[in-house]
RNA sequence: GCCCGGGUGGCGAAAUGGCAGACGCAGCGGACUCAAAAUCCGCCGGGCGCAAGCCCUUGAGAGUUCGAGUCUCUCCUCGGGCACCA
């Protein structure tokens, strides 16, 4: 080893090193055995063509560190590392370069691999998961199986986004302003039958945790919009337009059919009645609303234009508009109709609902600005008091009542706009002058007794559809037979391994590509070996990432998804680090799926991440960093020329690991400079034997410890790192060599930062072992670990006067004594009298003259 | 519109209600060198001053306090998330 610090010939002897040893890697043995067990996980990478970036690296790197850190403790740290590598982002970029991803993941997943066993990380390569192998997939598969057996899969119609151009259905975030991102062709709206998962039943559970866990603030906020819950009522408005669908007739029986279906409530009917007529005259309309203190107000309604009551309501005078607009609506894609800046659209039906307060005949509207998926489809409409319904109902004249008077409003202030504040009640009859919040529950019971209206809780949340008309992802386990109708695959079938397609790009047909292969999909029924055709969707990715740390432990297992016993000792997760931008899908999807899990008795936990913290975003100098901006840092170069060790140091240094920072490439010399003064410092110290820390030089160590102790503990690397950069300088300015207890320690409180040049030093200061095999976390004395004296501040009238040196823990008598006869003080004082006088033991006096 | 974060030197950033600008980058001056690079030493928010020191300064304005970058209110602004969610 040369006397230069040459951080490519130490870092290639340490991770060679580290891996003839095992330093990193647990055997399975090694995993029932641990003593102090800490699973230390990070977001696993897609694997993408272009390789490692800068911001996988930064996240691995932060996460890295902690982990390190835990094992200098002395925690057995269990930080396995794999790949999400099924999905539309790999699909697509295979679709671009013309090769079949399952021939092109390998590669990316081999040249990842070959990134990541670069950057210095303690990943333990015994226990990875690929979510494309067929024994990792094969337990997706039979996760869903669970989910269908518990009653939590259905499948159902849902309107999708359909690209013309492009044949294939587009996720939300793939539209942008009503066009696909790809094409520019508008995009449409499509119904198919898709999978869905349950996940709203879960809503309420889901919000309740997050109450308890130890996650990022921001992180569970993000959480809680996302499930959206609102507490309001569900009001019923009968319909008070007397047509009829009468029983016999076709359309009588098809809409008495979707009455059924739909629970539509029908009251008030005799058996007779029941079996000849259905009177639309005893249809309720219900509606969701948390404003039920709103209700006087209520001067019209609106249904979604699918609502399914619109044919059967719809005059024939309306029936031409009412079509013509529901055509439009459906042909709109789901992003622009939702556009808020729309202008209100809408037409009437030509018919009318009794309001159940005012007992007045309201009409009854459709239009795209009331949303099927929310609530049931249809609302009150309160123009007064809505801003939606308000535009709604200056544009089609319709009238608008005010029945909340804000402080200073009388009961006939003319409305210029919604006003939605506090109030009290006006114009509501026996409520009026009542409080709004009271008048919520008031009302709600009132109308409850009346058979009109119940308390109800909505959420924003939506049932996961996991669906995916494409083919790079795991084949949902569900055969179709012509007699038993939907099938699960048996468990012991699984897995039901994707079949190589040459031909494997979605078309216009809008069915998977899956569905092309027959003589994959037509099996005998494994129930009765009747006819029958596998289920030609694959499932979405996010479900292969939703339990992927379940896997790590018992990567190694076939005929198990996840071993209870390492379950019970590894999990939940104890510290969990990743991006925001998965704060709500993949953190949400995998606390479902391990509830359910817990449910069916497979887990004896319900949260899978202990604790969640995200990392900050990087940017390069001052801009976000993309493809088209061409300025992508690749970590290659970097690391090739500065050294993994550098290169982490400085990602760790140039902000606040939670919040991010901006890269700039002459900002690496900093680190660099440190690393090196570290190596020609400590390099020397190896030759002497042992001596004390002495003079100051003990103190400021000891602090120093304590710091770097607390800010790693708190992610807070960046303060870490100018720290031990203090330190050094402090060892430095002493103009001698260091003795061996003045710098051993640093070299270990760097070790999770510059894991490489740390175990060089620590050999050369002569351990035979890797420093990451014991607990070698350095400790500090409290009491070395602050001064002598201390610097006082002295004020007047709350400005700094003067800076005098005190013993530590000095009366204030015998401070202020001290501080009177500075010049300075004295001069400021200027003959007044001393009024009052704050005193702060050992650092600040402050004295107000009057 | 709603919910989170931010706004501090030329730049990245520090600061349990108690010395604003730690640490680092860039810059300037010096040493070494024939020279350059590397390395080392010094200076480095603005203004006044020979100096001691003084005044100003944390997006804007008010407030609480002996004392505010930090707490409260109002506003401006940037970033992120959600969004006709009834």
């Amino acid at each position: 080893m040369s006397d230069e610090y040459n951080p490519t010939e130490i870092e290639a002897k340490w991770q060679s090193r580290w891996s003839d040893r095992a330093i990193n890697t647990f055997s399975d043995e090694d995993l029932r055995t641990a003593e102090r067990p800490f699973y230390n996980l990070m977001m696993f990478p897609y694997p993408s063509a272009e390789g490692l970036h800068v911001g996988n690296m930064y996240a691995f790197t932060g996460a890295d560190i902690y982990g390190r850190w835990r094992r200098l403790q002395g925690e057995d740290v269990f930080e396995p590392m794999g790949f999400d590598a099924f999905g539309i982002h790999s699909e697509n970029f295979a679709l671009k370069k013309g090769i079949n991803p399952m021939e092109l993941i390998p590669s990316n997943i081999e040249n990842f691999s070959r990134q990541l066993r670069g950057i210095g990380a303690m990943y333990d390569w015994n226990h990875t998961v690929d979510t494309t192998d067929p024994q990792y997939y094969r337990w997706t598969q039979w996760i869903f199986l669970q989910l269908f057996k518990a009653g939590l899969a259905e499948k159902k119609e849902a309107p999708v986004n359909w690209c013309p151009s492009c044949h294939t259905v587009l996720a939300n975030e793939q539209v942008i302003a009503g066009a696909c991102e790809r094409c520019g062709t508008p995009v449409e709206q499509r119904f198919l039958s898709q999978w869905f998962f349950k996940i709203t039943d879960y809503a309420q559970r889901l919000l309740d945790n997050l109450t308890w866990i130890d996650w990022s603030e921001t992180t569970r906020k993000a959480q809680e919009n996302w499930i959206g819950r609102s507490e309001g009522a569900e009001i019923r408005f009968r319909i008070s337009s007397p047509w009829e669908a009468r029983a016999g007739t076709a359309a009588g029986d098809a809409f008495r059919q979707r009455v059924a279906e739909h629970a539509v409530q029908l009251e008030n009917m005799s058996e007779d009645e029941r079996s000849r007529t259905v009177w639309v005259q005893d249809l309720f309309i219900p509606v969701f609303t948390t404003r039920p203190d709103t209700i006087f107000g209520a001067t019209f309604m609106v249904l979604a234009p699918e609502h399914e009551l619109v044919e059967w309501i719809t005059t024939p005078a309306q029936r031409g508009l009412v079509e013509a607009y529901r055509e439009q609506a459906a042909g709109m894609d789901l992003v622009t109709r939702k556009k808020a800046e729309k202008d209100k659209t809408g037409v009437f039906t030509g018919a009318y609902a009794r309001n159940p307060a005012t007992e007045e005949d309201i009409p009854i509207w459709i239009a795209d600005y009331v949303l099927m998926e929310y609530g049931t489809g249809a609302i009150m409409a309160v123009p007064g008091h809505d801003e939606r319904d308000f535009e709604f109902a200056t544009r089609f004249e319709l009238p608008i009542r005010r029945v909340i008077a804000g402080p200073g409003d009388r009961v006939d202030t003319p409305l210029g706009q919604a006003y939605d504040g506090d109030g009290t009640l006006v114009n509501s009859g026996r409520f009026d002058s009542r409080d709004w919040q009271t008048a919520k529950r008031d009302i709600t019971e009132w109308l409850a007794q009346r058979q009109s209206a119940e308390a109800r809780v909505n959420y924003r949340l939506h049932d996961w559809c996991i669906s995916r008309q494409r083919y790079w992802g795991p084949p949902i386990p569900i055969i179709y037979c012509d007699q038993c109708g939907t099938v699960p695959v048996p468990e012991s079938d699984l897995p039901v391994v994707l079949p190589y397609v040459e031909n494997y790009k979605p078309d216009e047909s809008g069915i998977s590509p899956l569905a092309r292969v027959e003589e994959w999909y037509r099996i005998p029924c494994p129930q009765c070996g009747g006819h029958a055709r596998r289920e030609t969707d694959v499932s979405d990715t996010f479900l292969d990432s939703a339990w992927y740390f379940l896997r790590y432990p018992s990567a190694r297992f076939n005929d198990v998804a996840f071993d209870p016993e390492l379950t019970r000792k590894w999990l939940p997760v104890d510290m969990y680090i990743g991006g925001e931008e998965h704060a709500v899908l993949h953190l949400l999807y995998s606390r479902f799926i391990t509830m359910v899990l817990k449910d069916l008795g497979y887990l004896e936990f319900e949260e899978p991440y202990k604790r969640f913290r995200k990392h900050g975003l990087l940017i390069k100098e001052g801009s976000k960093m993309s493809k088209s901006r061409g300025n992508v840092v690749i970590p290659d170069q970097y690391i090739e020329k500065w050294g993994a060790d550098t290169f982490r140091t400085y990602l760790m240094f140039l902000g606040p690991y939670q919040e991010g920072g901006d890269f700039r490439d002459q900002g690496l010399t900093g680190p660099a400079g440190f690393l090196g003064r570290f190596w020609d410092t400590i390099v020397p110290v190896s030759e002497l034997g042992t001596a004390p820390a002495t003079g100051g030089l003990e103190q400021k160590l000891h602090a120093t410890i304590k710091k770097v102790t607390d800010d790693v503990a708190g992610l807070r690397y960046n303060t870490a790192i100018a720290a031990m950069m203090e330190y050094l300088n402090a060892v430095r300015e002493a103009g001698r060599t260091a003795n061996r207890d003045e710098v051993e320690p640093l070299v270990l409180l760097v070790a999770p930062f510059a894991p490489h040049l740390a175990e060089e030093l620590w050999e050369q200061l002569g351990h035979k072992e890797s420093l990451f095999t014991g607990k070698h976390w350095p400790i500090y004395d409290p009491d070395k670990a602050i001064t002598d004296t201390v610097e006082f501040v002295v004020q007047v009238n709350g400005k700094l006067r003067a800076r005098i040196a005190m013993p530590r823990g000095i009366s204030q008598d015998a401070a202020q004594a001290a501080a009177l006869s500075d010049e300075n003080v004295r001069r400021f004082i200027n003959g007044g009298s001393v009024r009052k006088v704050v005193f702060v033991p050992d650092r600040l006096l402050n004295l107000v003259i009057g």
